[in-house]
DNA sequence: TGTACATCAGTGAACGCGCGTTCACTGATGTAC
DNA sequence: TGTACATCAGTGAACGCGCGTTCACTGATGTAC
C-alpha cells in the first residue's frame, strides 16, 4: 500500500469511525473494556500482527475516540497483553475439547489434545503467533491485565503444558508408552506442535502432508508410544 | 522507552549519525550496498525485529543520509529481503558445517546437520525469526534482491531442506532408518527444529533439557532411526 | 413528586515524534582532449 | 603536461502521514433531598 492514499469518493472519512459506538449505560462502562479486547483480536486476525494494534486503530475498530481507551487500559501494551491472555484461555479450551472428543484410550486422548492444539493454531494463526512472539529480545511481557481482560492463567500456558505432561504420563502408566521422562517428552511434542503451527501458517504453499496423520505420527514418535 | 527523550548531555545529536561514513572511491559505490545489508542485520540482531529496519535507522547505522539508500535499494522491503537472503545462505553454511564436522556415519551426519541448523538459530535468534515470519498474512515476500545482496537461493531454504531429505534417505539406504518417506519425515524433523529454535529463543526461562541430547533424540525419533 | 447536582462515559484538538519519500543540490574524481 | 567537464557518490531540507499521549471539555443519567 502506498503512502499516497487512493481517492475514495464514496468511502468514509479516513480518521472518522464508520459507526459511532453507542454510549454504555451508567455503571456499564466496563463493557467497553471487553469491546477493546475484541477489537484488538479482530485487528490481529485481520493484519496478522499485533503491531497493528495501535490505540488509534483499536479506537477506530470500536468506534470511539482514542483517549477513551485510557479509562480501561494503561497503554497499548496492556491491550495486547489482555488479548494474549484471552488467547491462552482459548487455546486451553481447544486442547480440553480435543481430549474430551476422544475415547477413553490414553493414546487417543493424547493425540486428540495435541490435534486440538495444532488445529486451534491453524484456525487462528495470527492470534497464535502473538502467544510466543518471535521478537521479544529486549521486550518483556509482564503479566498485568486490564480490567476487562481475563485473569492471567498461571504461567502463561503452563496449564496447557500440564495437560500434555499428564497425557503422556497416562500413556506410560497404561503401558502404552516407553517414556521415562514425561517432562522432556512433552517438551519435544510441544516444540513439534509449535513448529507445525508456525511454519505451516507461514508457508502454506509448502507440499504439506495430510495434517491429522502428520500430527498423530510425530506425537506417537516423540511420546514413545509402543507399537 | 518513553516518547519523552531522556536528556543526554554528552551523547550525540539524536538524528545525526555518530560517525560520518567515509565516501567510497569512484567506481566503488556498490560497496555501500553491502554496508546497508550489514547494518540491517545489525539492527535485526540488536532489536530482535525487522520492524526496526527503517530507512532512517539503517542510514544512522551506516552513517549516511537516508536518501542515499535509494541508489542501492528500491525501498525498505528490498533491504529486508536482502538481509533475509543473506541469512538463508548463512543457515545453509551452518548446516553444511555441521555435516562436515561429523564422521562418515549417516546417522551422525544427519544429527550433525540438524544440530548445525538449531545452533545457528540459537546463536542468531533474531535473524532466524526473519526467515519464516510469523506475520505474513497479507504481505508477500517476492524474491527481488538489491545489487549488493547475495543471489536468492532457489526456493528460499529449499537447498537446506534438500540436504535434510538426502540425509534421511542416506540413513534409510544404509539400513539405519526404517523411513519409507524421507520427504514426510524430513518435514517432521524440520518442523521440530523450527519449533525448537523459536520457542527456546522466545522462552529462555523454560526448564529446557540439555540441548544436544534433546536435538539428537527428536531427530532419531522422527527420522525413524533403528536402534 | 420535582429538581439540583455529582458522577460517569466519552470527546476533540493539539503536542511532538519518527517515518518513507521527493527534490534540487554539492563536491570530489576520473578522463578526454 | 594541463585543464575542462561529465559522472559518480552522497547531502539537506521538506512534505504529509499515523502514532501515543495530554488536556480541558461535554452531555447524559442516576440519585439525594
Amino acid at each position: 500500500m502506498s503512502q499516497v492514499a487512493a481517492i475514495e469518493p464514496s468511502g468514509p472519512e479516513p480518521t472518522a469511525p464508520a459507526i459511532r459506538h453507542r454510549r454504555n449505560r451508567r455503571g456499564e462502562g466496563a463493557r467497553l473494556g471487553d469491546e477493546i479486547i475484541e477489537a484488538a483480536l479482530a485487528i490481529i486476525d485481520r493484519t496478522g500482527s499485533d503491531d497493528a494494534v495501535t490505540l488509534r486503530a483499536v479506537a477506530r475498530e470500536v468506534g470511539i475516540a482514542a483517549p477513551s481507551i485510557y479509562a480501561h487500559f494503561a497503554d497499548r501494551d496492556a491491550i495486547v497483553l489482555a488479548a494474549v491472555s484471552r488467547t491462552f484461555s482459548e487455546l486451553y479450551e481447544a486442547i480440553v475439547a480435543g481430549i474430551a472428543g476422544s475415547s477413553d484410550d490414553p493414546v487417543e486422548r493424547l493425540v486428540g489434545g495435541c490435534t486440538g492444539y495444532v488445529e486451534f493454531g491453524m484456525e487462528h494463526p495470527a492470534r497464535y503467533s502473538v502467544l510466543f512472539p518471535c521478537e521479544r529480545l529486549g521486550a518483556e511481557h509482564v503479566p498485568d491485565v486490564g480490567p476487562g481482560g481475563n485473569p492471567v492463567p498461571e504461567g502463561y500456558g503452563a496449564d496447557s503444558f500440564g495437560l500434555l505432561i499428564d497425557s503422556i504420563a497416562d500413556c506410560s502408566a497404561a503401558g502404552r508408552s516407553s517414556s521415562t521422562d514425561p517432562l522432556i517428552d512433552a517438551t519435544a511434542v510441544w516444540v513439534a506442535m509449535h513448529g507445525t503451527v508456525t511454519i505451516w501458517s507461514a508457508l502454506p504453499d509448502f507440499p504439506w502432508p495430510e495434517r491429522s496423520a502428520f500430527i498423530a505420527n510425530f506425537v506417537r514418535a516423540l511420546a514413545h508410544i509402543t507399537p
